[in-house]
DNA sequence: ACAATATATTAGAAATACATAACAGAAATA
DNA sequence: TATTTCTGTTATGTATTTCTAATATATTGT
C-alpha cells in the first residue's frame, strides 16, 4: 500500500514483558504461534481486528503498539 | 471471540464531515473508491494500513474511527 | 428536462493475512 | 547428557482485502 512507509510493533517488547510465551499469546488473541512469530519479524501486516485484539490484550492503545515510520 | 464482535466505523460520518467526496478521500488515503464504499457499507474490515491512513486524514485515533461492539 | 457528478452494485483478478503442518536449532532445566 | 520447551524456517492452502472495470441509479445544478 504505502511504499516509502514501513509500520514497526513492539509485540515482542510486550509480550517478553508479560513473560508470555508465542503460543501463550497467540492463545489469548485467538491466532496460529506462527502469525505471532511473522508478526514479530515484520513479515506480515495485521488486520485491523488483529492489532484490535493485540492492543486489547497488552492493555495499550493501537498507536502505541504499531507505528508507521520512514523506510 | 470474533464471531460476536462486530467492526463499526465513522468513515462516512467524517467523510461527509470534511465535504469530501469518495473519490477524494480515496485518492487522500490511496485506495480506490470502491474501497471507501465498501468500508463504509461494512462490506469489509480493513487493513491496519488503510486505518491508519484514515484516522491520519480525518485527524483521529484509529479506536475512535473504529470501534469494536458486541454483535 | 438535461447534463454532470456522486453513489451503488457486481464480478473477476491480484495481493496478502492467516492457517496448517513438518522439521530444525536454541535455550532452559533436570 | 538427555529431555523438554521455545523459537525459527519453509511450504502450501484458504480466506479476505483491495484493485479494476463496467454499468446502474441517485443527486445536484443549469
Amino acid at each position: 500500500m504505502k511504499n516509502r512507509m514501513r509500520m514497526v510493533n513492539k509485540v515482542r517488547l510486550y509480550r517478553t514483558y508479560y513473560q508470555w510465551t508465542q503460543q501463550e499469546l497467540a492463545e489469548r488473541v485467538g491466532v496460529r504461534r506462527e502469525t505471532i512469530l511473522f508478526l514479530e519479524k515484520g513479515k506480515y501486516n495485521p488486520s485491523l481486528y488483529l492489532a484490535w485484539e493485540l492492543a486489547r490484550t497488552f492493555r495499550v492503545k493501537i498507536e502505541d503498539l504499531f507505528d508507521l515510520i520512514e523506510r
